[in-house]
RNA sequence: GCCGACGUAGCUCAAUCGGCAGAGCAACCGCUUUGUAAGUGGUAGGUUAUGGGUUCAAUUCCCAUCGUCGGCUCCA
């Protein structure tokens, strides 16, 4: 589905659009700049960007002048003109042109295009040319610049970015804008990009009162307030209530554990750079966990397990530990503390088939209970270059998760050699109301550690074999998970996961007695309710429950201690009118049930 | 980590050329007793992120550190 878009895009007539737009972009400020050096400039989602090396950095005034510059290039109307070349030719045009003649080099050996893509053949290599501007390019472009909507194009923000996306290249000043079809296109881009803002869960995180990052604390550490606790445990909760279901077991393990343990789980070879430097306890070195899968595998261990008792599931809410670079925090989606609803597989080979596709299934129906439609897979099979375990090995495994997507009847692409070296996966992305992906759950098998650890059972036949291994995360993070309902929902919870679900309002003194009566009933039928007893007035008081997205305002005055009612409001704004407290109990629960 | 921008009251933001640090909201104390998105008066709130430097004088200029934001890279 995702790499259909893709194509069709590439071949678009808006790509053809951005891609001009970005040579436009290019003549602008190298004529701004006589001495800039420019290396690749693609269309990409929304937009285009260019790379530049330029003498200094450029700041909001400069991008107003380009893009002025620019519409006077469109209105130029200058004709785009492709012409094919020999490298040579190519080399001499753009002589000084360091980040072009690498460019070039890479054509001419082929196997890479213009953008540092791999090519299956060895490509032709063009120019294009509009108005005095020429640019190393297989296009496609518009006919003219003319065709460029002058209404229809901004430019968005400059950031760094490496050459060829490496650290130890060059960084370059990397140009964003964006360019439409028609400038209503462009405002509903616009109008878009504020709508995400508004959702953004950093700023709904403060005016809801869910969660901060404390200074103090530390970066990419998160404090949850009693709001966004509560969300976060009703989703635990549900989650944890299914997995026992599920036939999940549940296992606690500490947050440290010794070198030892995990020099032979590995990950001291080669995760150690996102793992925190090792505590000193008595002379014995401590790391602090970035993963929990050693400690289940402990778990696994301390017995002798035989065939009948798999397979196992061994389920953990557990916060690990990893280091991730200053510039990368973002967030709930990117922290350096976090909690993984984690679990374990421990199964025969006999098994295996049947485990995937019940947590294939289990993971599609946790993330639709919580309002997710729209899913996408990505199956990333065996990478020959670095593979735990021989190829003859990876092919059940790889088969069974495939067949279990086939069988899930949901999108999927599959990866060829995008898997770590210790097995294949499933990975799942879901599309949020706002059509953006997000990656939750993961679906890995590990060849590794059963290895490593020498983990067996013993068979019917008396003999020990190794069980398969397979470690998965569903919501993946909590903390990335409450991100991403915090943005798909704009922070207005279905009910069953709204920290406050009513709050009243009663609209004078008097009505206190029985706003706190009523309020009573309610928590007694197991409601989340508030009274607001402020001396504010009753418009005051809604437009703060309002801004807070709580479910139902319960609003009491006269009339409904006369007649044992409550008025409801709802956040969308509805006023369905008094009624009696039975009804209005009547109607959350069935709200409630049906995860609306 | 790197490139760039930024850091002023709980929050959102002002402060001209370097010259007494201010507003709205929130909080608190009154008055008002309210019928579906802000009634009203007052009070309090600051080592201008931290440390250093230049200057008669620094929120303002310089340096360092910490943190935030937009990207690069990476990723649950």
């Amino acid at each position: 589905m995702l790499e259909e878009r893709q194509e069709n895009y590439a071949e678009s007539y808006l790509y053809r659009v951005r891609h001009s737009a970005a040579h436009v972009m290019a003549q602008a400020v190298l004529e701004i700049f006589p001495d800039g050096k420019f290396a690749i400039g693609p269309p990409i989602e929304d937009g285009f960007y260019y790379d530049f090396d330029l003498p200094r950095p450029l700041t909001p005034e400069d991008l107003e002048v380009i893009e002025k510059r620019m519409r006077e290039i469109i209105a130029g109307d200058f004709e785009f003109e492709k012409k094919v070349l020999e490298a040579k030719e190519a080399k001499q045009i753009f002589a000084d042109q360091p980040y072009k003649l690498e460019l070039i080099e890479g054509l001419e050996e082929g196997g890479f295009d213009e953008y540092g893509e791999p090519l299956a053949e060895k490509p032709e290599i063009s120019i294009y040319t509009h108005d005095q501007f020429v640019d190393l390019c297989r296009g496609p472009h518009v006919d003219n610049t003319g065709s460029i909507n002058p209404d229809a194009i901004k430019l968005m923000n400059v950031a760094g970015a490496y050459w060829r996306g490496d650290e130890n290249r060059p960084m370059l000043q990397r140009i964003y804008g964006t360019a439409w079809e028609s400038a209503d296109d462009l405002e509903q881009y616009l109008w878009k990009l504020e709508e995400a803002k508004k959702r953004d869960h950093r700023n709904l995180g403060k005016e809801l009162d869910l969660f901060s990052v404390n200074e103090d604390v530390g970066p990419g550490l998160i404090l949850w307030h009693p709001k966004g606790g509560m969300v976060r445990k009703l989703a635990e909760d549900y989650c944890m209530e299914v997995h026992e279901k599920g036939g999940y077991d549940f296992v606690y393990s500490p947050h440290i554990g010794k070198a030892h343990l995990w020099e032979t789980s590995g990950h001291l070879d080669w995760y150690q750079e996102n793992m925190y430097s090792p505590l000193d306890i008595e002379g014995q070195e401590y790391y602090l966990k970035p993963m929990n899968c050693p400690f289940h595998v402990q778990i696994y261990k301390s017995k002798i397990r035989s065939y009948r008792d798999l397979p196992l599931r061994f389920a953990e809410w557990g916060t690990v530990y990893r280091y991730e670079r200053s510039g990368v925090l973002h967030g709930l989606l990117r922290v350096r503390g976090f909690t993984q609803d984690d679990a374990h597989l421990f199964c025969r080979p006999d098994q295996m088939p049947d485990e995937i596709d019940r947590v294939l299934d289990f993971s599609l129906s946790i993330l639709r209970a919580f309002g997710f439609r729209d899913f996408q897979a990505y199956l990333a099979t065996r990478n020959p270059e670095k593979a735990a375990g021989s190829p003859e090995q990876w092919e059940a495994p790889t088969e069974a998760l495939r067949n279990a997507l086939d069988r899930a009847g949901i999108a999927y692409q599959v990866d060829e050699g995008e898997a770590t070296f210790y097995g294949p996966k499933i990975d799942l992305k879901v599309r949020d109301a706002l059509s953006r992906e997000w990656q939750l759950t993961t679906i890995q098998f590990d060849f590794t550690l059963p290895e490593r650890f020498d983990l067996a059972f013993v068979g019917e036949d008396g003999q020990e074999h190794r069980p398969y291994m397979i470690h998965r995360a569903l919501l993946g993070s909590m903390e990335r998970f409450m991100g991403v309902l915090i943005e798909h929902f704009a922070g207005a919870f279905p009910v069953w996961l709204a920290p406050t679900q009513a709050v009243l309002i009663p609209i004078a003194d008097r009505h206190f007695e029985y706003a706190g009566e009523v309020a009573e009933k309610l928590r007694d039928s197991g409601l989340r309710v508030e009274v607001d007893t402020r001396g504010e007035r009753m418009n005051a008081k809604i437009r703060d429950a309002q801004n807070q997205k709580i479910p139902y305002m319960l609003v009491v005055g006269d009339r409904e201690v006369e007649d044992e009612a409550v008025s409801v409001r709802l956040r969308s704004e509805e006023n369905l009118g008094a009624m009696p407290l039975e009804s209005f109990i009547d109607r959350a629960k069935a709200d409630i049930r049906e995860r609306l």
